[in-house]
DNA sequence: GCTACTCGGAAGGCGC
DNA sequence: GCGCCTTCCGAGTAGC
């Protein structure tokens, strides 16, 4: 027990430092990727104007296209909460 | 001529259409990858509070490491424009 | 200008003391009439509730009801944009 | 009671359909105001900003004061808990 | 207590 | 190059 108790407080806290350290690389890592793809997406824009199109409506497009599913999600959330209500689930 | 004319609004309509198509779908693609690696963020805080960390603390750990990096970035950025004033780069 | 000059450093800042204040001032009213509005918000919902509404559901009605007109704002601009693409404006 | 019976549904909704979007209502116009005064406070800042004053210190500041006033709140509340458990209030 | 939603602030992209 | 607008992130709040 003694000898355990001499290491323990310090090893704890480089386990825990460690433990931190790599859960804080991991994040790291994973928003490096996050931002190449966001640099990707400007990419496919440019690639799109090169080509002749326009942006500002192409992100337009996006959006709505995005709207359009947000929209079905939320009707289908809002449907299960009727049913829900009226205990038909 | 003639005959070329004819189709020739219909044919480019239908390119730019198929093309525009292609552009918006690479976007949603690339959007998607986005959204997924935001939820393996997400996660991986889930993942470090259940092994106990604080994590709005982790956050701001990470938003200043990311502070430190910018700012590293921006010496270095001014150490070359010196350098390059210099006409030692 | 040297009666000026005796007086400007000091009137200034206490101009911009006092003028930045009333902004921050006008800005913190605002800010209380926000917070008074959104209290009478949750008591209409509370309102609700008493009378048998399911609040969850009401907050789902008033959400979708807002992407219905947000989703018409989005189309009406997308349509100015081919239009003015186009030349038609 | 047959006669009441028949009515008696379809009543019940169109009082509960009314009551419901009577509420509806009054949350979307208290919502109306709350984003007019988001407007209020929008064009207060770009009144500052056109002032010479800097916006993001600006937010600092009414961030700043607001906490300090929270912590007010709370070392008041804390004090009335005191005092209250010592039977002085 | 944890999760999910909402809101305000900050950053990035676009147009003038 | 600057300002505007949209988008994204972090914080606080309400519900289960």
């Amino acid at each position: 027990m003694a000898k355990a108790n001499e290491t323990t407080k310090t090893e704890t806290s480089e386990v825990n430092a460690g433990h931190l350290r790599a859960f804080v690389e991991r994040i790291e890592r994973l928003e490096e990727e996050k931002k190449a793809l966001s640099g990707d997406i400007k990419d496919v824009y440019g690639e799109a104007k090169a080509n002749g199109f326009d942006v500002k409506i192409m992100r337009k497009i996006v959006s709505i296209r995005k709207q359009d599913r947000d929209s079905r999600i939320e009707e289908e959330t809002i449907l299960d909460l009727y049913l829900a209500a009226l205990g038909m689930n």
